[in-house]
This record gives C-alpha cells, sequence and structure tokens, in this order.
DNA sequence: CAGAAAAATTGCGTGCACGCAAGTTTGCGT
DNA sequence: ACGCAAACTTGCGTGCACGCAATTTTTCTG
C-alpha cells in the first residue's frame, strides 16, 4: 500500500527539483537561471530534469502550486456532510486563500513576468484530477463522467477567478476589478452550484 | 466596421500558414516537415510563422479546428428562441460532428501522433472566448463573468467528451468505450445543463 | 539469492521557440 | 497628398525540449 521506494525516490527528485528551480529564481531572477543549474542543485542529469517538467516555468511554478491539487481534493473529501456544491467552494477557498508556508515574494515575482504567469493558470488545470477522484466517490463510481466534467469545470472556474485576480497584481492597479481573490472564487464557482446539486440529486 | 486591410492580410496569412502545415504534413508525414517549409509555402520568413503560432502542432491542428470557434458561437446566436442549454448542446454537437470539407485522412493522422493529440485537445480551450461572447449576450452583459465560466465549462466539458472519443480512434481498439462522439458530447454537457437553466433564470 | 524483467537515468543530436532590435508596411489625421 | 505613429515582418542569437538508444537501478519471481 506504501508508495514503495521507487515512487517514493521519484517524489523526491520532482521536489527536490521544484524548489531548486523556485529558490535559484528568486536569487538571480527567473531569466537568470538555467535548465543546467536547476539540474545540477537537485543532483540529477540535465536530460532527467526534462522527464520531471516539460519546461522551466512549469519547474518554478510547481513549487508554488505543487500540493494544491491533493489539498483541495483532500478539503473537499473531509467535509462529507456537507453539500457537494459548498464543499467544493469551501475547499478551493481554503486551499486559494491560504498562503501557506511559501516565500511572499513568489507570487510576486510568478505574476510580473508573462511567461510565468501564464505557467501559474495553466496550473489551475492539474487540480481537475485529484478533484474527479474525490467526486466520483462522492456521486457513485457509475458516475465518473460526471465527476470529471464537473471536476474540470470547477478548474476552469478557478483558472478565470485567479486571472482576474492578479491581472490587478502585476499589471499595476490600474483595472480596478470587484473583489478579492476570495470572492472571485465564489462568485465564479457559484456558477456552477446547480451542476453539482443536480449531479448529487441523482446519486446522493 | 469591416475588418480593414491590415487584418485581413493578418487572417490571410494565417489561413496560408495553417493549409500549408497540414498539407505538407499529410504529404510526407509530419515528422518529415519543418517548419522553415511551411513558412516557404506561405511566403513569409520562418520567424514570422512564430509569431502566428507557437508550435509546429498548433499550425498542423488549427487547420482543422480553425473556424470551429467562431462556428459554435454563431450556432448558438443561431437559436434565440431556444432554452439556453439546449442551444448550446446542439450549437456543439452540430459544429463537432459535421466533417466539414476536410481531408478525412487529417483525424487520423493527427489522434495516432502523441504530440498533435495533445495539441488537438488544447485546442478545445479556443471555443471558450468567443462562446463567452454570445453567452453575454444572452444573459446579460452585467452577467460577464458567469458567461465566461459558462463557456470554460463548456469546452472542459468537450474536451473530455473528444478526449474519450479519440481515444479508441487512436489507441487501437482495446478499450470498448461507450457511445460515439455524438453520445459523448450529450452527456459531457447534460452535466452542466442546470447550471445554464439557473443563469438564464437569473436573466431571462 | 540469483537472474531476469521493468523502469528510471543519462548523453547525444536535432530542430525549435522566442526575446530583441532594426527595417518595412499600413493607417490616420491634417 | 503628406508625413508621422503604430503595427507587422524579419534576422540573429541563445537556450531549450524531446526522440532515441544505451546504461544503471529497482523490483519481482521462483
Amino acid at each position: 500500500m506504501t508508495p514503495g521506494l521507487r515512487e517514493r525516490k521519484k517524489q523526491a527528485t520532482r521536489a527536490a527539483l521544484r524548489e531548486a528551480a523556485l529558490r535559484l529564481a528568486l536569487e538571480r531572477g527567473p531569466d537568470q537561471v538555467r535548465v543546467e543549474d536547476i539540474a545540477a542543485a537537485a543532483g540529477v542529469a540535465p536530460r532527467t530534469y526534462n522527464n520531471y517538467f516539460a519546461s522551466r516555468e512549469q519547474a518554478i511554478v510547481s513549487a508554488v502550486t505543487a500540493d494544491r491539487e491533493r489539498r483541495v481534493a483532500e478539503a473537499v473529501a473531509a467535509r462529507p456532510q456537507m453539500r457537494l456544491a459548498d464543499a467544493v467552494v469551501e475547499a478551493v477557498v481554503e486551499q486559494y486563500t491560504d498562503p501557506g508556508e511559501q516565500d511572499p515574494r513568489a507570487l510576486l515575482m510568478i505574476t510580473s513576468r508573462p511567461a510565468l504567469r501564464a505557467a501559474y493558470l495553466e496550473a489551475t488545470a492539474d487540480i481537475a484530477a485529484p478533484l474527479a477522484d474525490v467526486l466520483a466517490r462522492r456521486l457513485g463510481e457509475t458516475h465518473g463522467e460526471s465527476a470529471r466534467v464537473l471536476a474540470a469545470s470547477v478548474a476552469a472556474a478557478v483558472r478565470i477567478a485567479v486571472e482576474g485576480w492578479i491581472r490587478p497584481l502585476g499589471g499595476g492597479g490600474l483595472v480596478v476589478p470587484t473583489g478579492s481573490l476570495r470572492e472571485r472564487l465564489r462568485a465564479a464557482l457559484a456558477v456552477l452550484a446547480p451542476a453539482f446539486d443536480a449531479a448529487e440529486r441523482r446519486e446522493g
């Protein structure tokens, strides 16, 4: 049941790579970090680094978004008696508004560079798969397809909320948008609530 | 009102590039097409090609998906009296099951190469922006955010449906999945119908 | 515990994506 | 019609992503 040595080593390597990527990017600025440096700092060959991450941006960003996927799914699972739509909203808001133990400079650096910002938004899609698993468990395994659609929709809604939120952050306060991240997430996810309710009614 | 010379030239260049990309890929096989060749066939410099497409895969795939975005949005707009949820389903099904005037070999080539398949799935996201516009018009311009969330959710649902559909196409008939593309699209989009109904009720 | 099978790491080679800055074209105001 | 400003094109240079095949490491089986 426990992951086994092989899998644990892989996760350790992955963690070492993303942490090295973020640390070096913060130290020198993202444009002064060569892939070679990240690999060396993590103790692997450059080619191996590319087996874990398809781009430098992904590696840096994943140091921030890494466990969010797992934590969102867990936060939903921790609310088994709550209405599913609410459980998802609360779980997402909880995980996305908790600053965690991160360097606060990380988000600013990411949002101010177009390439990193794009990778950060792409990363919202990563919550779909773990979320689909936990939704399938609540909706009944026969509704796996519905669970996948709902999970992917949540990811899309989160992306829109985050996108609107980081525009003012990185782009100077030119466009004055309504609401904080918390409110944006709630508003975006509220649109999907009726779909969750219907799915839950089908097989509650 | 008419696009103007500048914009029309850009669209012509874009069309020339994607058609050249697809034609060459079909003639020689996708791996035997150099970016240089595509650019030359379209009469632009290689660097210019990269101003239009971020990857060779995008160029090839966009020859197939090009106008689908616009056509889906138009197909929704063409059903103003229909319940919004149904209009979206019918529009999507109509556009995705119409083979169009394409070379039938194109889809097979795309689905059998991992890189092209990935680009093809990514391209489903492109329907979100035009769709969001037309949804905003139906829901009232004050609900632009809802429209964006719904549109992005539709794109996500379509992606899941298409993903399940092309697995058997390219991967040999090992996994026998339930339903054709039409049925997969209907099933995936049905999950979102309650959200559309609620949005329509809010400002019908 | 041995040895084979499966999986991960690595080096190499190739084409590529993209920032940048200079040159060229288009469009608009007067 | 003129000329300026904004937008598009192009060439160059650099680091990079990824297929492939050989090697090393982990796991499985008897």
